[in-house]
DNA sequence: CTCAATTGAATTGTGCGCAATATAAATTAT
DNA sequence: ATAATTTATATTGCGCACAATTCAATTGAG
């Protein structure tokens, strides 16, 4: 019986590691979906996705920068960016142009109102502090932990 | 001066909240595409994409359900639901039968080779936590967080 | 200098994710 | 019983995400 108790025990043990409440993976890409959701109608009040809300914040940081270095930023690649971009500029909020000294790279630059939306994104991230209804010492150790997970998991990508 | 000093603190406070670097949303988000494809090349092999690895998941642990049982556990509506399920029935994983008792509901359930590919999928967990390179406890801490993060995210979208 | 290899962006095709709408079945209110 | 409302699923359309491919520009090896 011995050898049975073992069995069940290993059996509860997989079954346990399959359940999706125990999934990590599962509770960071509900809670992506659900920030998503919280954004929305504080996005469309600035004109953007989430994903274009995430690409003004790294121009509003640093722009006239090349496609691959937006991507880098990131974590996306041009299948993803090129027409997002593209979307961006018929919005007149950036301009795609090409490089001189290099004729395959596209510089990104803000227009005007695209460094003007900045003004209005400042009210953002307040209203996402509320409804997370945490404290910003909370939010930056969680941010944190869940940074170093993603570094973690993106070295073992790189092999 | 003071006045101007009161003004520089306040700009440089607003903009830290909308540094990419500072932003939970951000690590989230791009820590689920991480998880992503660190689970692609596995669940490649079990013929599937990470969204229907979540729904076999879930009908793993209880088969037999309508779709709106299966989107309110994974956070899912039927625009989603409806194709995603329609492939898993076309790879002969589910089966999708109309209730006879209430002719709205679809209800889905596993077919023997759904069950089947349980056992394959017993052995992705142990290599995502290898790709973690965190111990089962911390990682359990880390989703108990997420989790009570994502929950009072969705409390506010229901008002 | 030349030609192969590499690089940066764009394109194509598939699969989510979700809002908005449609439709049919069930429930309720009168 | 009939009409109005609600519920469960399906459909359409748009915007990511990403693999795979293409193409032009640049770099590098001989």
């Amino acid at each position: 019986m011995d050898s049975m108790g073992i069995m069940v025990r290993k059996q509860t043990a997989a079954d346990q590691a399959l359940r999706l409440d125990n999934q990590i993976c599962f509770a960071v890409y509900s809670t992506a979906h659900a920030f998503n959701r919280v954004y929305k109608p504080l996005l469309d009040r600035l004109g953007l996705t989430y994903p274009q809300y995430l690409v003004m914040l790294a121009l509003w940081e640093r722009d006239d920068v090349p496609v691959k270095d937006l991507g880098e930023r990131l974590f996306l690649d041009s299948g993803t960016l090129t027409p997002l971009l593209k979307r961006l500029e018929a919005a007149e909020l950036i301009r795609r142009t090409r490089s001189t000294e290099d004729e395959r790279v596209v510089l990104i630059a803000l227009t005007p109102q695209g460094h003007a939306l900045r003004e209005k994104a400042k009210a953002v991230p307040q209203s996402i502090l509320a409804a997370s209804d945490c404290t910003v010492g909370e939010l930056l150790a969680m941010k944190d932990e869940i940074v170093a997970l993603r570094d973690r998991l993106n070295a073992v990508l790189e092999e």
